[in-house]
DNA sequence: GACATATAATATGTGTACCTACTATTATTG
DNA sequence: CAATAATAGTAGGTACACATATTATATGTC
């Protein structure tokens, strides 16, 4: 089998483009963000004061990688850090009010741009990709462990 | 629809999940590679003397990525770069033995942990995932100009 | 054959992405 | 309660990944 047929290649690709779709949306819509800041101010808003190792194991990165994330989304006054007090190992993140108003903008765009990632195909074959998607990674995740 | 849901994220997931085996695979076999050094040294093995800009469009990379990688594997001694007498701007590369002997190494590693990026789903879903990803990115391709 | 246009590679800059090692702190256990 | 293990964050290092700009060379046109 030729590589360019192989199914990790055809992953990245369908990454390549998912990643490519975000960009130009987000850019259109006038909003200056990634999708793992994206996805990281999404968990700090849904649970507010959370820690980093939290976030990333929320979204599945790497404890340094979303330290990276975290200190430009701080550069750009979209978040807070504070020294926890139960735990002073920890960071406790929280979205500043011009971070909260940056997440309420994106949401409506990155839910529409959902739909671009999966181009073409009928509607009863792109539901069928997603769920089929979706019950791999939760398969790779229930054996993570193991 | 909560973000971790969206398919952005889960395709994400799946790259991330492919590009872990890859690493674990190879480095189990003592090979020393990157999923896009495997497939630029792929690309070099089929068309010998092809240059970057090739490389590039062949494995949908940026010419920019395809210069630091090849960066790396010359300075591994896998690959060899000279100036194209038919055009002076480009650079004809080539595989050096080592490098076909890595490459001829690699090549059964990589074939069989294609299986392994897609666990615990039957053979029918693997297969149908499979095809859907296929016409998917070929989707994607298609629309590339427009 | 001068000139505009296109292309190959590189340079620069930003942002992931993850590994390993390290420090500070907390939790556990003898 | 002292010793040990575990955890949160950071530091350092390597390798993508791509946008934009620059340089060198080639190509098409008049």
């Amino acid at each position: 089998m030729a590589f360019s047929d192989m199914t990790g290649h055809l992953i990245r690709r369908l990454h390549q483009h998912a990643a490519h779709v975000f960009q130009v949306r987000t850019k259109e819509a006038g909003l200056d963000l990634t999708p793992v800041q994206f996805a990281a101010m999404d968990a700090i808003a849904t649970t507010p004061g959370i820690d980093q190792a939290s976030i990333a194991a929320q979204i599945a990165y790497d404890r340094a990688t979303i330290g990276g994330v975290i200190d430009r989304l701080e550069q750009k006054g979209w978040i807070k850090r504070t020294i926890s007090n139960r735990d002073r190992r920890a960071r406790e993140v929280t979205l500043t009010p011009i971070g909260r108003d940056i997440l309420d903008r994106a949401i409506p765009v990155v839910s529409a741009l959902q739909a671009d990632i999966l181009p073409g195909l009928s509607d009863d074959e792109t539901s069928h990709l997603r769920d089929l998607i979706e019950r791999t990674t939760r398969l790779i995740d229930e054996n993570k462990d193991t």
